[in-house]
DNA sequence: ACCCAAAGTCCTATATATAGGACTAATGTG
DNA sequence: CACATTAGTCCTATATATAGGACTTTGGGT
């Protein structure tokens, strides 16, 4: 294996031998209670110096990864697999059963009238909007930050639930609200700075943004929500045939 | 804005700094012409010394980003606008025309008989497969690495088109070939480092991983597809009323 | 007990990251 | 031209990253 590209980016060497070990103890290169490449051979593989291979040993010890036994080698420890809970689904009615199994913790970041954001490619806006800007978490696991905007007629309909539940439930069981566009865009990103602290995760860390809109039969937007997800909560099934 | 987590991980500062200010500047937050904030003002928001906002502003200078101008500031400039131009959809015909109307560059990495890949979780191995590795890129342009296993009766059958272009719409042209069963998964995830040299991006990069599995309508798997797409390359949309 | 393997420690050394501060050079504007 | 603003340069200093090498300590196995 050339290393050339390994060293190529100013990302210090430690890290990246770190996220090497890690992404092949996540994905079971090794076994728990099988034992890591020894420092020397490591120093050979990645053509670095003691010191960063130690440092890189290091981090992963702190995680909980690796329990480093002088005299005998490097053992990986037991790890929970991870796991990818939440499904983003593909369509409305799968999203709102979703949803309605989904019992968050709520934490509000923002709540206010606004305009619609830029870039909304689909439908008209009807002028005003209430934004709600929320952080999602399960089991104290922090998971997305989503940004509602609510045509504000229908927030104010529904206010007391929608600020103390999921908006697509209440949104889809109100009989005069009928939604005739429902369009979904997943786009793969870095974690901005703002998410990032909201998360607890880093900064340029994988997410996916998804944008979603619904409008009613004249085209006119109801709902816009823009979430982001941390990479590694989320897949994505479709049935190609469907 | 608290800038303790900032600080918190070892990636060192400067980079973080550019890569908040190269968001900034791809979402548009300033347009070209216009100017960052001073050095003064940068090391203030966040909380650096001048060395290191200069370093950062450095970089985006490397990508031509920015043109810092002694005595005026630091310009903003043209850059061309992140564009997604690959579509990953989501039903099997849609993929077949995508497939049709994409003539990338392919360079085979891989080239055996093997058995399936752990972990494909629809369908019966028919014992054998062909594995090609490549990798695609449009106008030099890599954006992805793809490893197929095609059922070795098929892959025998039409193996000088297979070897020589994208194995999808071949195998959607055979008349004999009856697919019953079509899935899709698409998983965000960190670039590993061997894809990440394939792709010449860092380690660690956001990439969307998808499994493609189609079988016939015994189960029989005729093909399973692993793509690493560079997460910047794509975007999925999806009509949630279809 | 002895031997071997492997992590841990220590040493010297260079390169890079980060900081604070002061001064210089370049660019507009009035 | 004078002045204000802003990036660029230079200085001192500390912390961190990286390197190569040698020696010590620890844990098994025989």
């Amino acid at each position: 294996m050339s290393n050339s590209k390994f060293r190529k980016d100013r990302t210090p060497l430690y890290l990246k031998v770190a996220e090497v070990l890690r992404q092949r103890i996540l994905r079971k290169v090794w076994q728990a209670g099988e034992f890591l490449p020894t420092v020397n051979e490591l120093m050979e593989e990645f053509q670095v110096a003691r010191v960063t291979v130690r440092e890189a040993v290091k981090i992963l010890e702190s995680e909980g990864l690796v329990d480093p036994r002088r005299g005998r080698g490097t053992v990986v420890l037991a790890h929970k697999s991870p796991t990818r809970p939440l499904h983003v689904v593909t369509s409305l009615s799968e999203l709102v059963d979703v949803y309605r199994g989904d019992v968050p913790d709520l934490v509000s970041l923002e709540d206010r009238v606004t305009e619609l954001p830029e870039g909304v490619s689909t439908g008209t806006s009807v002028g005003e909007y209430h934004m709600l800007k929320r952080m999602h978490s399960r089991d104290g696991q922090r998971y997305c930050v989503i940004t509602l905007y609510l045509a504000k007629a229908i927030f104010d309909k529904h206010e007391q639930e929608f600020r103390t539940s999921l908006a697509l439930p209440v949104l889809f069981d109100d009989p005069d609200i009928d939604i005739s566009i429902a369009r979904q865009r997943l786009l793969v990103s870095k974690c901005d700075m703002e998410t990032a602290m909201h998360l607890d995760i880093p900064l340029g860390e994988p997410v996916a943004e998804v944008r979603r809109i619904l409008c009613d039969s004249n085209e006119n937007i109801l709902y816009v929500a823009d979430v982001i997800y941390r990479g590694d909560y989320i897949q994505l099934d479709m049935n190609l045939l469907a």
